[in-house]
DNA sequence: ACACCATTCGCAACATCGTTGCAAATAATT
DNA sequence: AATTATTTGCAACGATGTTGCGAATGGTGT
């Protein structure tokens, strides 16, 4: 009964994300925000292919994506490897306008690439004449699970 | 004369380099290094495709970045917009061992990706548990020549 | 200058990744 | 429940990156 409800609670969630978003609740959409949900590490699309079962088309993953990207509910992550992962915004995050003010760490060992909240961007004063719009912070590096 | 003396000596500077990183002299690497050399920003694949002319298979410049980023010559760049670029690296860097200590940056407007060596990293202190191996800062903004 | 060996190049074929158009299926609205 | 708007899956395509292999080229010794 009890689990019932987590349930419930969770597909709530996940459905008045969407809504808030202006998205209209799809069997896929709801999957793949539940895998963001479930999965606090940055997911790439190959994750997602994976971990969603072979339900869903690569093309609807990629228009999801793209969906959640423009609306503000997640946010891309560059990686070294030329494989761009994706993370949840958080709350505050609506369309267009991201407060992406973290740092992120990627884990040599485990390949895991996570949102360190906690760690707030460094001022970066650049030379006369640039302006600054955006500062991204990548680290790699052992995580906390990693280093045992 | 004068010019042809110049010519001359970034010839032997670029084989210089080559022979330096235990890299036979051939057309396509020189061609490529020169394109390094002339153009101080970083270069992606597909540019490197396009300012070389028709001449070079796309295979061997692959194999080429291939080799120049495991001889230490050039390191590469991640960028938003999941395509890497490649810039030189200063004297200092050898076979896998990069001083990579500076921060990187793109403009919105023309869209370059330069190396701003005089910009070092920051310090980006860690949570408990986590170790760090390298620090990769990516400014976004509006460039020195952008913004007249 | 020549011959020999190691390396590199170009071609072809292939794998992966991402995009677009369109008809069928599904969600929102009345 | 019917209508409309949106989303999905399929197919086809383009771009990007990889691999194997014979031909061409660079390096080396004589």
């Amino acid at each position: 009964m009890e689990k019932k409800t987590d349930t419930a609670n969770i597909e709530t969630k996940i459905d008045l994300l969407l809504k808030k978003s202006n998205l209209s609740v799809t069997g896929g959409r709801r999957r793949i925000l539940e895998l963001f949900l479930q999965h606090d590490g940055a997911l790439s699309h190959g994750d997602i292919e994976k971990k969603a079962g072979e339900k869903f088309d690569r093309v609807t993953i990629y228009r999801t994506l793209q969906a959640f990207l423009e609306k503000g509910l997640i946010h891309s992550i560059p990686t070294s490897d030329n494989s761009i992962r994706y993370a949840l915004c958080k709350d505050d995050c609506s369309d267009g306008h991201h407060h992406d003010d973290h740092v992120h760490f990627i884990c040599t060992a485990c390949g895991t690439t996570v949102c360190l909240e906690e760690v707030t961007l460094p001022a970066i004063k650049l030379p006369r004449g640039y302006t600054t719009e955006q500062v991204e912070v990548l680290v790699s590096g052992v995580c906390k699970s990693c280093n045992h």
